[in-house]
DNA sequence: CGTAGGTGCTGAACCGGATAAGTACCGAGA
DNA sequence: TCTCGGTACTTATCCGGTTCAGCACCTACG
């Protein structure tokens, strides 16, 4: 019941183990009519290449790592990361690369993720995900040599290949839409304001709004739970100025700042406008259900999984910029009363 | 720049590869003076065992492996599978065990990919979920001799390790529950009909409805998305004999029902009481809040993981009886009107 | 007819560890 | 003094592949 090697190949065919490789990895060195013979030998008593044995010898481990570092309570709560993961399957399993995936509690922890599944030889890649402002990883990996694509803004990738989308461009989309709308007095609920694309959709914000001479618009971060996002929309709907709109940073949050607004018994849309980021049936199942910012997340896990691979490759993986996300409108986004 | 291997720590230390392999693996056969030289050269260096040489000698993989069979659209609907994984990782990771992930799109190519894995080497065992009816893997992974843990009721899962939880208790008690509050017609939006669990919550509701008495109790199956949800909540709602109370199987079908109700102008709880398995976010944050049959399912993951671990090293794996849901009582549960 | 070049294969080394078998040395007991 | 047993190593082999050097054989060509 041993699993066969090509040795027992080998010898029911009557050559070499040496021959038996060449057949089996299509390289020359065989006869056509040997490498046949070979080849219906090796499916016949079931074997499989020990890639143990073959990573051993220099190969590829043919697997890439993503450590992801977030408290288990988050994890649950946002479809990002299963979308993203199942994009980066899908370019994955393509190749007949598989994913290692380790949940960690923080950065050094996933650096130590990293450190490990390189000098084990156990990945060939990965990908990085969650950048932080002057996030400490990228030059650690960078120093580990190990290939890694990193999903987000250029700025902050350092050498590493980003993968990103222009989410200044969805800012700039969004508020438009709002202010031809009819709407002056518009709120951002953020996430975490270490992560560089808040940064990046704060300033994108602010600058909108003042290009377009709006009146105050406040910022207002969280962790980007329900309970905080609720907690946000009620001090912006408690203020003087209160807004006639607020852009959410994910559907969760949206989802919980709706259900606060209705609780003030403000009418949505007529009282105060709801956007999302990130669709998901959440953002479809409420009443009324949410305008929002869509991205292709899969698609977008895909592109990353796609440039690491060329990366593991040696072929020079160009920056990819994924497209912007679209504003799909639904029933939440009107004209102020 | 090459990994450092342990005869360049041999080399440094003046000894042979085998005294250095005896020092790093504790094993008796090298002085205590030796040993700490050896350790300390091979931190130094930074040195880290090569997996794959390790594996060559029969050695564990030091990773399981997780087949993920679901339309990728489903993945990101709920939060199970995120929480599922992050307790599985928990206890992994605590052993220095990776999780091997792939998310294929059938039983099939599930199949394959556990023989590819198990084949090659690169696993030493696997956690399988979503059992089915007759699930025709469970004979197909037993005849693979791979060690795995089911995610399932012992009655479906063959000779393999079952971890479960009584879904039957948790089915009585929110009847009973129910029927307390002075309810008489309760409906059941039920998922898959040919998953395993779907069977048994069937019984059981079917079982305790005709216990206690009560008049039809209806059950609908769905695909669990939010759409058939809510198509399932109309048509029950629509009824000539209306139920006052239905129990759907996730959050995502019990927030979509919700809503049908209140577009319906029905009351929630007076006029409808709704009942959710699996809390979530979503669930606290609609209005009302969803009364829930809460699972620790990140502990659900954890112990899937201890029992494979412990198969994996050869010691008698039990099955597990997990807690059983419980019922966390919110707003969406009244005496009917 | 001698040889250059290609084909089709063999044998052996190698990757980085684990491990069984062998050896040199030392102290203790007969 | 000789043997015995334990300690502290070394040497050699193995795991399952890949790969390189070498070799026999055939064909083509000057």
């Amino acid at each position: 019941m041993r699993r066969p090697t090509i040795a027992d190949i080998a010898r029911q065919a009557g050559v070499s183990k040496g021959a038996v490789s060449y057949a089996l990895n299509g390289q020359p060195g065989v006869s056509e009519a040997t490498r046949a013979r070979i080849l219906a030998i090796a499916n016949e008593i079931g074997w499989r290449p020990n890639i143990a044995a073959r990573a051993l010898n220099g190969a590829r481990a043919h697997a890439v790592g993503l450590a992801l570092c977030r408290p288990a309570r988050f994890l649950g709560v946002e479809p990002f990361f299963m979308e993203l993961i199942s994009g980066i399957e899908a370019e994955l399993s393509a190749r007949s690369y598989a994913l290692l995936l380790q949940v960690v509690g923080d950065h050094e922890a996933e650096m130590g993720v990293y450190r490990r599944w390189w000098g084990e030889g156990r990945v060939d890649g990965a990908i990085l995900v969650d950048l932080h402002l002057d996030d400490p990883r990228v030059p650690q990996v960078e120093e580990l040599g190990m290939p890694v694509v990193v999903l987000g803004h250029p700025s902050a990738a350092g050498s590493l290949v980003p993968v990103w989308a222009d989410d200044s461009a969805a800012v700039r989309e969004t508020v438009e839409y709002l202010v031809a709308l009819g709407h002056r007095r518009i709120a951002r609920v953020a996430g975490l304001p270490r992560l560089s694309h808040t940064a990046i959709r704060d300033r994108a914000f602010g600058d909108v709004c003042a290009g377009l001479g709006l009146d105050a618009c406040p910022i207002v971060h969280t962790d980007y739970t329900g309970e905080e996002g609720a907690r946000a929309t009620r001090r912006l709907l408690s203020s003087p100025e209160r807004p006639t709109a607020i852009v959410f940073d994910n559907d969760i949050m949206a989802v919980a700042g709706l259900s606060v607004a209705q609780e003030m018994r403000l009418d949505v849309p007529a009282d105060l406008s709801v956007v999302a980021w990130d669709d998901s049936p959440l953002c479809q199942v409420v009443r009324p259900p949410l305008t929002v910012l869509t991205r292709d997340i899969p698609a977008y896990g895909a592109h990353a999984a796609q440039r690491l691979l060329a990366l593991i490759d040696g072929v020079e993986a160009r920056p990819l910029e994924d497209e912007a996300p679209r504003l799909t409108t639904r029933g939440s986004t009107a004209p102020p009363a």
